[in-house]
DNA sequence: AAAAATAATTAACGCGCGTAAAATTTAAGT
DNA sequence: ACTTAAATTTTACGCGCGTTAATTATTTTT
């Protein structure tokens, strides 16, 4: 280390002997260049501390090696350990993540598109809010840039899909719900943003017809991003009114069930499947706190890491391809039944 | 809109009348251009859509106006709130925040301030993991760009800090306690990486000397981010085998004290001020998620809000002044007691 | 060892913008 | 209207790197 700072790569390739273009070469691809020239190149490297000025390498590129990462919401905790999982995968593969969150606010979604625009990203990997997204304007990122969408979807958009299989989720817990006890009511809120939501109601319709059972659906007001608080405000009404016509909740996610959990213990309510309880509360996602709400939450769990991966795979196959899929891919995991003591 | 796309500010140049070095100044700040032309050009923007190619723009910058946001680990809600606010607080101010999250890993921590290195931003928020972080690469990075830390110090390193102040809130809850019931035992992990725990642990010291009451310090083991975990499984041993001196624990933070309201209620034990209730659990911080804990968590609020735009209005202070401060200035907070049922 | 194939070097241009200096226009002040 | 000051235009260069074409050096093949 040492010696004086190399200001760019006409220096670099003076102190390493290496000329300008094969450096360049070197930089964009190491394995481009011949074998002894690159451990030159290496231990130039590592003994004067060069790094490419980034803008300079972007400026006349057409696409950087950036890839966008958008979010919903980071402070709800499954988006920021999903935006974690693909953060890693990107780098394992030798691009740039640019996390971004829309702060629960689909006009930001639409301004983080447009910010990332201007990054000339290789690719971008967007969890949409889904029905309260603006549709057009990501239908017309997606024509300017490999897009593929997790978690929640836009219909019809984009390259590709990967989220989690709602029906065969919902059928897992219903089923175990009914085998185990009364069979569940359904919770969730009147305008859900999340197109899961929709896709969760209706397979619980279907799941309870399948077994032989009535469904029961509560639609309660609330806006925003407060799950918990809307389960537990319009989730302890409904309990404390009678309002639910068996024993068995089933919310349409781990937050919201959250909250409602938490408004039964202030009713003095005992949640659970032991001998003692009066009611069971179930959710959706695995939400990381679900283990250690009071009592613990049954739930169905989404494979994170898996979800993350195949996206951000996906969306490589599509860049490194250079070509747009034929056709639009959907992949969508399993969801997998966590018992613990709420239901 | 429509017409043909502009490629660069020369061919808006042509199309706005505007000549390319006003355009160019216009861009650099908006207020330094002839009210009329700024309309003119304004104008022309709005019908034409032309932005500056952030790479050529960056590229021969010695700052850009990019602010790198550093936090140890997005996947705690604190974070993620306070990060939220400090990116709008950059925003706000014109600048563009980068945010990065080092994932709950020091290593990580200095991969990320290599990287913003990289990106040449005029400043740095960095909420460091304190004596687990790099110290010495932090003092290198302090010397090239200007920081602010928050949250969490690093001893003497950096511009300025701006944090909690541990001591008057500790002083208030423990004073609370002392006053509404027995005197409380101090709950943390036996080595905290993050340095507020050890202040809160000399400032419980510190009050309940002042209050005379004969101080119990619990430390568990436990490595890592898992405090919810740590909380259940240490503190429900602590809890089961009658190791606390007093009925009330105060938690060093309210991800410990979760967990530990988690451990309590699977002993079957009712915790709050209440008649029927055996033990108070106090925490720290005001988690988003304990006023959902059961009982609702009694804790300390810390003001994200006043934090998140000080440590910001800190950095653009210094970035505008172009000089580094005469001496590191700190800013502590006071914390707020929020009183809810479970002490 | 000569021929062929591969890799590196030299020289030179362009990208989109920042910026400086000199010339010119516009606005403000009396 | 005339002087001054301020803003804009013209002209021109440089930043750090990508990239290409022609040349030279190195390795591989037979």
């Amino acid at each position: 280390m040492g010696q004086q700072k190399i200001r760019n790569m006409e220096e670099f390739a003076a102190v390493s002997g290496i000329s300008r273009p094969t450096l360049s070469k070197y930089f964009n691809d190491p394995d481009s260049v011949r074998r002894s020239t690159r451990e030159r190149i290496e231990t130039a490297l590592s003994q004067h501390d060069y790094r490419p000025n980034v803008y300079a390498v972007n400026q006349n590129r057409r696409k950087t090696r950036n890839i966008g990462v958008v979010v919903p919401n980071l402070a709800d905790p499954f988006f920021s350990e999903i935006g974690r999982e693909v953060e890693l995968a990107c780098l394992a593969a030798g691009y740039s993540p640019i996390l971004l969150s829309s702060h629960g606010n689909p006009a930001q979604e639409r301004a983080n598109l447009d910010s990332l625009r201007a990054l000339k990203p290789a690719g971008v990997l967007l969890a949409p809010f889904g029905k309260a997204s603006d549709r057009g304007a990501i239908e017309r990122f997606c024509r300017d840039v490999p897009v593929v969408t997790f978690d929640a979807t836009v219909e019809g958009v984009c390259e590709a899909f990967v989220g989690t299989d709602n029906f065969q989720s919902v059928e897992l817990i219903v089923e175990y719900l009914c085998r185990s006890g009364e069979p569940p009511c359904f919770f969730e809120m009147k305008t859900p943003s999340n197109p899961n939501a929709n896709k969760r109601r209706q397979a619980y319709l279907e799941a309870m017809e399948r077994h032989g059972f009535a469904p029961h659906i509560h639609q309660v007001p609330g806006e925003g991003w407060n799950f918990e608080e809307i389960g537990a405000t319009e989730g302890g009404k409904l309990i404390s009114t009678g309002a639910f016509e068996t024993d068995t909740v089933l919310c349409s996610n781990d937050r919201l069930a959250i909250g409602m959990l938490s408004a039964a213990y202030e009713l003095g309510l005992r949640v659970g499947h032991g001998k003692d309880c009066v009611m069971r509360i179930a959710g959706q996602d695995d939400h990381p706190f679900s283990r250690y709400t009071c009592p613990p939450l049954t739930t169905i769990a989404q494979d994170y890491g898996a979800i993350a991966n195949r996206a951000a795979s996906t969306l490589f196959r599509i860049i490194e391809s250079e070509t747009r899929l034929a056709e639009r891919e959907e992949t969508l995991f399993e969801g997998k039944l966590v018992m613990r003591a709420s239901a």
